[in-house]
DNA sequence: TTCTTTTGTAACAATGTTGTAACCTGTCTC
DNA sequence: GAGACAGGTTACAACATTGTTACAAAAGAA
């Protein structure tokens, strides 16, 4: 690691500790990466079965994680009035621009995967 | 996003996805991004009870997230017979290669605590 | 009329996780 | 001998989280 580099990190850390905990604890929740993996992964509307089905988890714990994200702004959610009814789920701007920070870590995630395989 | 970005992150999305939910399981742990964070702020060696202080926890659950990073080849635990004890912890190469997205990903979350402050 | 669908919510029991308190090692000091 | 210190471990009670089950709405199909 570069000197400027850890100059950076360190000034970053010592500053905000406690709103950063406060959003380390909101992502350390069961799922909610799974479904910001999932929801970058496929980008665009997703639907709240769609969601369900891929992070394999029961209705109950999807919706709690998907009020926790639209509450922080991180997700929107769209109603149509269809029968039955249809409902989207999409990242916000502000989630999008955490994309690149969660694909470098999948990344290192899938890469430590393949090597113990 | 570019084109190219999200064909990469969907192929990429798509294989391995058992390991991947084990480390999101084990970085969704209590602590363990804030151990993680914190090793990164300092880097270098660092002792049990510096952690324990900067991350706020228990000695049990600090010593079980430092004894899973461990487990998973994240961290090397170093221990010196002196007396008192003295033990320093350090994230191994293979942690410090999660620096970039780590950072990352909390300068956005201080991005977000500023705005919302 | 009853069944079907999607998208949830409420209650609750089961499960998982956490912190607390107690205890341990080993040696140096009082 | 009795602390004191760092660095834990163990047992357990308290707490938090999860999934299951039951239920609901709304309207078209059978």
């Amino acid at each position: 690691m570069s000197q400027e580099q850890s100059q950076r990190m360190q000034s970053m850390c010592e500053s905000a500790k406690a709103h950063v905990d406060d959003l380390l604890v909101l992502l350390s929740r069961s799922k909610m990466l799974s479904i910001l993996y999932t929801m970058n992964c496929d980008p665009g509307p997703m639907r709240f079965s769609e969601i369900k089905n891929r992070v394999s988890s029961s209705s109950t714990t999807v919706a709690r994680r998907l009020g926790e994200l639209i509450d922080q702004g991180l997700v929107t959610r769209t109603a149509y009035a269809t029968v039955p009814a249809t409902v989207y789920y999409e990242l916000t701007e502000d989630a999008v621009s955490l994309q690149p920070s969660l694909e470098s870590m999948f990344e290192w995630v899938l890469n430590r995967a393949d090597g113990s395989s």
